[in-house]
Order: C-alpha cells, then sequence, then structure tokens
DNA sequence: CTGGAGATCGAAAACGATTTCGACAATGCG
DNA sequence: CGCATTGTCGAAATCGTTTTCGATCTCCAG
C-alpha cells in the first residue's frame, strides 16, 4: 500500500525541500510571477523530487474551483449515455478536471438528491444527460455554477442545449437513398411520442417532397425501437406497398429487424430493397446480415462540445440556445 | 441561478442563528454525544431553517474522509462496466458517497494519469472495473486506500476479485438443455483468448460428462463474439454435425446469430434446435427471434457487492481473494 | 551618495469544517 | 456543607492551500 495517507507530500515539504516559503512555493508552482526564475526552478526541482502532488481539496475549499464536474445522466444504461459521457469525460480530462457521475434512472427525488450532493461538494460545472424525447425540467434556477444540456432540450431558452442534427441526419440518409435512384421509399421509425421520431419523420416527408417524391405507403410506421417492430413493419410494408425499393429506418435495430424480414420474404438487400439505419450503433449496424448503412449521430463529439462549452462556460463565457451536432453517413453493405 | 457561491450556508451561520458555539454545532450535527438533548434540536432546527450543506471539501480535508470513491473501468463502452457501474453507484449513493468515473481505455499511460488524478483529490477508495478477459495489474502497491477489482482478476493474491461464476452459470445453462432431454449439445463461442470462453467451455464439458453426454462435433466452436460468428458457425454445425438438438452459446450475440442461421436453414427453434445465450444482453436476448433463453450475469448486483465490499474495507473489514457471483438463468422461447 | 522604483519574498489571514481540551455548572455522595 | 463526578459547552488548534500585503533587497538615475 503506497504512501499512507498521512504521511503524504504537502506544499511544507516541498518549500523547506527548495529552501523557500510555503507561500513563494505556492506561486512557483501555480506560475504567478512575482518570484524569480531561479526560485521558482529550485521549487519545481523540488516538487519533482518529492513527486508532490497538491491536495485538490482545499485547493478547492480556498480558490474556489474544485476542478470537478457533476454529469447527471437520465438512464445511463440506454444507448446515447455512454458515448457521450466518454466524449465528455475525455475532454475534461485534458483540462485536469474529473467528472463525478449521478445516474437518476429518470427519478425525480434521486435527482434532487444527487444535485444537492454534487452541490454540497462544490462542484465547478453541471453536464445533464437527458434521453433526448422529451424536454428536461431547467435547472438553473436551482443551482450557481454553469450547466450544459445535451442529448435533451431545457425548458429555459436561456440554457445551452446541445442535441444531434435529426434534421440533417435524416437529409444525408434520404439523399443517400435517392442517389441510388430509388423511387418507393418508406420509412419505419419508432414511437410517436418520441420527439426525435416525429421530427425525423418529418424531414423524411420534406426531403422527399424537395426531390418530387413522397413516402411509399404515405405514412410513416411508427412503433417500438425493437427488431421486433422493425421484422413486423417490413412484413407489413411488403405487403401493403409491394414497390418499396428502400427503407430508411429510425434506428439500427429496427433496421436490423427490417433487413431479416425482407431476406425471410425473398427480398434482395440492397438489390431489390435498400435500407438505411440511424445511430450507427457498431454492435447492431456493423454485425448485422447485412451490414447496415447507417446516420452515426458523432456521440463523442456531442459529449466533447458539451465538456468545451461548459469550460467555456466556467470562463465567463456563457452561450444559450440549441445547438445542433452534424450527423455522418456511415454507408455499408445494405445500401452498397 | 439559486445561491451564489460565495453566500453558501456555513456552520458558522448556523451556529449564529442557534445561539452556539461552532463546536457544538459540528457535535449537534454530526450526532457526537457530549451536547444536550435540547441545544442539538435547536441546532438541527437553525440547520434546517438555513438548509445547512456541509462543505464536503473542508470535511474530507480535516476528516481524512472525502466520502468518494474511484471508479477505474478498462472500457466503458462494453457491455459488462455499465451495469456493475451502476450497481455500485446505486449503493454508494445510500451511504451518500459519489463516484468519480475514469475510463482508461485500455491504455496504462490514462491509467497512470487517473489514478494520480484521484489520489490528489483524496477519495477513499477504488473500484477497479476490467474486462474480465485477462487478468490485472495490482494497483495496490501504488495506492494507500483500499481497492476491489470487479470482472477481472488483480495480479496480487491478497487483493479482493469479484468475478461472475463461469462455472455455475454454464452449469445452470447446460443442465437446463439437458432437463429438455436433449443429447446431442453443441457449443459456440467466443476466442480462446479469452480466459471466460475457456473456462465456460471447459466447464461444459464437464457438466455434460457428468450426466454421460459429450459435446456435440467434439470441439467447442471458437470465433468471435458476434452474430456473424453465430451465423456462420451454426451452419457448420449443421453440416458437419447434423444430429445437434441444442446450442449453448458463449454470449447472446452468437446464439442470436446461430438463431437466425438455423431458420434460414429450416430447423425450428427450439423444437428441432434450442439455444441458449450468455449475458442476459436484454436488448438481443429479448429482441431476438425467438427470444433468448439466456444466463443473466446479474452484473447490477456484482456491481452492488463490490460497492458494499469496499465500504467494509473502509471500516478495517478487508477481504481477498476471488469471490464469485451466482448467475440466473433467464428462460424464454428459444428453449422453451 | 541618496532616494525611489521595481523585483522578490515571507508572515499571516482566510477557507470551512473537525477535534481536543479546559472551564464551568449541576448533581451525587459522604 | 464539601468534594468529586458527570454533563455540557466553547476557545483554539488543525488540515493544506491561496492570497494579500508589508518588508527587504537591488539597481539606477539624479
Amino acid at each position: 500500500m503506497g504512501r499512507r495517507r498521512s504521511d503524504a507530500i504537502t506544499l511544507r515539504d516541498v518549500a523547506r525541500l527548495a529552501g523557500v516559503s510555503i507561500a513563494t512555493a505556492s506561486k512557483a508552482i501555480n506560475n504567478r510571477d512575482e518570484v524569480a526564475a531561479v526560485t521558482r526552478a529550485r521549487v519545481l526541482r523540488a516538487a519533482a523530487e518529492l513527486s508532490f502532488r497538491p491536495n485538490v481539496l482545499a485547493q478547492g475549499l480556498v480558490a474556489g474551483r474544485t476542478r470537478a464536474i457533476g454529469l447527471l445522466t437520465d438512464e445511463l444504461d440506454g444507448r446515447f449515455a455512454i458515448p457521450i459521457l466518454l466524449g465528455a469525460e475525455n475532454a475534461l480530462s485534458h483540462e485536469e478536471m474529473s467528472v463525478l457521475l449521478c445516474d437518476t434512472r429518470g427519478d425525480a427525488i434521486r435527482r434532487d438528491h444527487y444535485l444537492r450532493t454534487l452541490l454540497a461538494r462544490q462542484v465547478d460545472g453541471f453536464i445533464i444527460v437527458g434521453d433526448s424525447n422529451d424536454t428536461h425540467l431547467s435547472l438553473s434556477a436551482d443551482i450557481p455554477v454553469p450547466a450544459v444540456y445535451v442529448h435533451c432540450r431545457s425548458t429555459n431558452p436561456a440554457d445551452l442545449c446541445l442535441v444531434s442534427d435529426d434534421e440533417g441526419g435524416t437529409r444525408l440518409a434520404v439523399e443517400h437513398l435517392i442517389a441510388l435512384h430509388r423511387k418507393h421509399i418508406a420509412h419505419i421509425t419508432g414511437p410517436q411520442s418520441y420527439r426525435t421520431a416525429r421530427d425525423r419523420a418529418t424531414a423524411t416527408r420534406a426531403v422527399l417532397h424537395d426531390h418530387g417524391l413522397r413516402l411509399a405507403g404515405g405514412q410513416p410506421l411508427h412503433g417500438e425501437w425493437s427488431q421486433h417492430w422493425g421484422r413486423h413493419a417490413a412484413r407489413l410494408l411488403v405487403a401493403t406497398t409491394p414497390e418499396v425499393d428502400a427503407i430508411f429506418c429510425g434506428n439500427d435495430q429496427i433496421a436490423s429487424g427490417a433487413a431479416q424480414a425482407l431476406v425471410e420474404l425473398g427480398r434482395r438487400v440492397p438489390d431489390d430493397v435498400a435500407i438505411v439505419g440511424y445511430g450507427n450503433w457498431e454492435i447492431f449496424a456493423a454485425d448485422s446480415k447485412p451490414p447496415l448503412t447507417t446516420v452515426d449521430l458523432n456521440l463523442q463529439q456531442l459529449g466533447e462540445t458539451a465538456a468545451r462549452h461548459l469550460l467555456a462556460a466556467l470562463d465567463g463565457t456563457t452561450a444559450s440556445g440549441v445547438l445542433r451536432q452534424p450527423c455522418r453517413l456511415v454507408i455499408r453493405e445494405s445500401s452498397a
């Protein structure tokens, strides 16, 4: 067991070894001026020799910056929160900031509890990761530090919200299918209760209309976000609209299920029917049969962007409104 | 924006309102004796009135307990770390402990960096979540606080490691198939380089042997942990060992792929061939066609157990060695 | 040689809690 | 009543750092 806690290296030790006062040592290490270059070098050498690490608690207590942020997620076990979290954590660690993780499981009581805990811990700011469905209650009124909302919309227009660009992603997908000369493009997606499902359905129609086309089957097919619904909806579609030659699916699970059902019905993918998914959940998209063309949400970058905006806010540069992160089309065999 | 940081409620405010000294207020709030019941009540009332929340930084600085632990993961975006993390975080939050999350991405340099950061932050302990494949380098020599290893094995036998009980889980799966009167049971699983794949393959043979059976096809089929390999291996199996009437798969993706291939080959699941997966990754297992019988790893409980052991270690009750967490069989249509 | 400016440094206060220990009052016992 | 014991409270030390501000030193112009 390394050094015991009691005999950790403190600034006092460094100062003693360097032959200066604690104050000077602090200034030397924190790159303040009013300390001679030669003195600074001596202090730094001493610090290195003792492998000194400042006690962040005391630092935060005095300087008001704890170099820690709270990351509040609604449902961590979903598909979206993790990449966002990884992106944010990565960007923050570059700035020597730590992440305190709390998952509310969609429970308001837990959220309040965590919020208070994190505030008692004096976090410098918050990143709130929602589930992109409903708008997220604004917390800005309750907290004295900056917050950035990711993958959800705050109820307060003065907050900064970062979301994936559903309209742009939809355009990428649908125009890709149009470029493949598909004329009968259908849309299978998730429940109408999801904002993203509604937005992308609307966008699908708009893009088709721009190119003088209309949705195959007339209506988007709304159901669950599952393979099962994908299979079911694909069978429905083939029965009611046999001329369909492309399907744009609301996520990769639906796409995977749809592909499976089409193969069972004797349609070739992509020759007879091209399929495009949404989300680029690699485990589904790349391992499906055939591998799926899909829209990547750049979630990791979304997290990084959130972290950068939060860091900027800590420096006083606040932004607000809804920022849309562009998507990226990943082409695989299901439309090749 | 709630209360500004500068005018946060401190113990001084509570003491003043209650008409006692700071020392007494501290004792009253922390439930120490040597304070009269009536005084304590007055202090608590004052604290409640001001909605006082102690500054954890100062607490940690003096009392040596920061009520925060570091959670170090090797790869957070894998399938295993998240449920473990959720379980641990839940158990810890009951004790008002926070989780500092760091993902090393399997990189030793990042791990060292995070380790130092967390130590500078004076965390009370560590939970190390590995990827269950290789043994994890022991960190105990470098850190002055307790650590618990989850889903991996430490190189140091004095460390406490919590893993899923592969042998028990395998027994559940295989004996379930045997109870269904299956005689020709095959095993499709992941790469031999994975310890869990090897252990479960060995256990499969042992359980079959206990019941006077042997592995259909003679050898376990090792490949990738993917649907693609599941499809491929299932086709191989039917070609070389047509009498196969059950397949125990190393994970749910392989099982899902195998089921898909079998259906395409005209075999009915489960009537002709029963299938059991491993891991109970709901998104695959429950949404597959047909839904998969599988072995649940109780990962969330594994995380909770880890948290409890860590809390015990903080109180001085250390344990060591490898603890195996029992699994649970989830029966769905693929073997019903 | 003198005086003021600028550079460099350290003593001490501050941050918000916990903990130790001495002071004091109330009580019990002989 | 006198003395010891117990119960209650608060002054002060402590933790490791940052920050302020006064002290000292150097150096150069007048």
